[in-house]
RNA sequence: GCCUGGGUAGCUCAGUUGGUAGAGCAGCGGACUGAAAAUCCGCGUGUCGGUGGUUCGAAUCCGCCCCCAGGCA
């Protein structure tokens, strides 16, 4: 077990935190957030951010360390990342990053390219000009900017449009080309991942009584609050799956959580079918059951045992 | 026990004068480079309750049986 840093990735529910600190207290390790949500404050609940008392247990960074008004973006945390890894190997000790985000991981192994920050400006003029011009005479103004950027984003997808046309305009370089400029933020070989990919029955399950616990343990006050702050729709907290839900008044409580458990059992969907393909030659852990994760990983591990 | 209505996709239901079935919801597959718990693309997944029969051909018509709901006893 001598690798420095360890990756573990998995849907919602899946036990990765569990797993992640009893790997941090059997070496000594320091867990790092790698889930888009829990880095916000106001989310302890609905995002399932680990208790007081369980971060106790080992360091943890990068929970809870974000207002909700703020918007973190895969740059803004792989920066902060890279400064709390470089910290932990300072400090000569193991790290453990953990979430269920698969871009975060993406960037970590594989890059994220170093685009200068786009001003709020040209991103807001580039979703006017979609929404004014339509898609296809939008497309023709991004094909003359970036025409392999252009080809490549699906059909409807204002996001990456958008954001294609923005980065060229604003940078005076395609959104390809800085792309394809880009290397990993960790060394090849310095770490290792494992993916837990659990049956997804019993997955869906553990989502629907995941829901329960959270509205016991004050999951819709969350929501409410969060929500009575106002802040920006668009901002990337308000998007948690399950908030909308919870604090919606329309809605029943019963009909609030069988809305909320819906959306999370598609928002693991999601993530199972992103790391089953983005990320295959990663060792899975297909238990769901945590004794056999802890198992399934430090043995794999010993044996593996570069 | 009798009468009536119903049994078609995971659920709620359509299905025209017989030509091996289709909607909504649910679900599933996929893409993914700074909003990623985001954004977007794609896909009916079916012993038409069972079994005999009529017919070139049955979810559709006929017989028998099973199950469900309501009514009469």
């Amino acid at each position: 077990m001598e690798a420095r840093i360890w990756l573990i990735a998995g849907p919602t529910a899946s036990g990765k935190s569990a797993l992640a600190l009893r790997l941090a207290q059997e070496i000594g390790g320091e867990i790092v957030n790698a889930d888009a949500l829990q880095l916000y404050r106001g989310l302890r609940v609905l995002s399932a951010r680990p208790t007081p008392a369980e971060a106790a247990l080992a360091p943890h960074h990068l929970f809870g360390v974000a207002d909700a008004a703020d918007g973190w973006s895969v740059g803004h945390w792989l920066r902060a990342a890279s400064e709390v890894l470089a910290g932990i190997a300072a400090r000569g000790a193991p790290a453990i990053v953990v979430g269920g985000t698969g871009l975060y991981f993406r960037a970590l192994t594989v890059g994220l390219a170093d685009i200068p920050a786009v001003p709020a400006g040209a991103r807001r003029a580039a979703e006017h000009a979609f929404d004014t011009e339509g898609e296809p005479a939008f497309r023709a103004a991004l094909r003359a900017v970036d025409a392999l950027a252009e080809g490549r984003i699906a059909h409807g997808d204002r996001q990456r449009l958008t954001r294609a046309l923005a980065v060229g305009q604003a940078s005076g370089r395609p959104l390809s080309a800085w792309q394809a400029d880009t290397g990993p933020a960790l060394a090849p070989g310095s770490w290792r991942a494992v993916v837990l990919e659990p049956p997804r029955d019993v997955l869906y399950a553990r989502i629907d009584e995941r829901l329960v616990s959270m509205v016991a343990a004050g999951a819709v006050e969350e929501a409410c609050a969060l929500m009575a702050r106002g802040p920006d729709p668009r901002a990337p907290a308000m998007k948690a799956v399950g908030l909308r839900e919870l604090a919606d008044p329309a809605l029943s409580a019963a009909e609030a959580l069988a809305a909320a458990q819906q959306a999370t059992r598609r928002y693991a969907k999601r993530q199972l079918t992103w790391f089953r393909n983005q990320t295959p030659d990663w060792p899975r852990i297909e238990t769901l059951e945590s004794e056999g994760q802890w198992r399934a990983l430090s043995e794999g591990l010993v044996h593996a045992g570069r």
